[in-house]
DNA sequence: CCGCTATATAGACACATGTCAAATTAGATG
DNA sequence: CATCTAATTTGACATGTGTCTATATAGCGG
């Protein structure tokens, strides 16, 4: 990793500019790929993978971290600490509850990914 | 990261099971993420993201080491790891003609993880 | 065979990261 | 307030990672 700091803050990521065609089309400025990488960084550990696919399946949407660390062999900071890092990436979002707090997926993070490394054709070739 | 080593070898990794659900569609089993973390981990690095990018957008499918190495302000040491990197999990392949070398993507895996990433109801939507 | 260019490998070093134990905060309930 | 449970923060430690310089390998042209 380069040394540059993380400014990465709690603030989600730009969606704005979610559209962003895939890799294949154009390729990425220094910029863009400085953005896109904490993205992938925060997605690229089987921990946090399956955290993001238990919230995302959940039912409602949403998951108690309770919930969540009972299903690793992992101590409750250990799983915290993966949570913050996909909040800070902006991938999911907390929400507390009582003496609960549950996290939910935000959807356009996930969606932007995918349409990036979406291949060329992958368009036409559905809308065909 | 995990105290695991690393397998990964230079064959891809398994695209049989390339087809595989969103994330967000049945909660990925433990050994379903150590098995995609790394495919993320390859690609959670901007230079690695330009690399990719780089390579899927030349003309004819296909770059030379000389124009990936020129686009960056890094050593050639530097590029050709992290053309290993991505070559080692599977995302590209290498070709060697005379003095040069050419990368090419692996459009399989790609696809795969855009699929994984793709929300639960993408498909249903675009082919309403 | 010798030198030249294009890539790759090896080794070193600073920095990032995943994990845990210990301490802390937040809310509920007696 | 006292205490219990849920979750987070802090600090420490071992391991992983990105970069460089120095060296090696591969192929071409004399």
């Amino acid at each position: 990793m380069s040394n540059r700091g993380l400014p990465l803050v709690d603030a989600a990521p730009t969606e704005s500019e979610a559209c962003c065609a895939p890799l294949a089309c154009e390729p990425l400025t220094a910029g863009e790929a400085e953005e896109l990488a904490p993205l992938f960084k925060a997605i690229a550990d089987p921990v946090r993978l399956r955290l993001l696919s238990l919230i995302a399946c959940h039912d409602g949407g949403e998951a108690c971290v309770c919930d969540l660390t009972s299903a690793f062999d992992l101590t409750a900071p250990t799983i915290s600490h993966h949570l913050k890092v996909l909040k800070q990436a902006g991938l999911i979002d907390s929400d507390r509850r009582g003496t609960w707090v549950y996290y939910r997926v935000r959807p356009g993070a996930l969606t932007r990914l995918s349409a990036l490394l979406r291949p060329r054709q992958a368009f036409a070739a559905v809308e065909a």
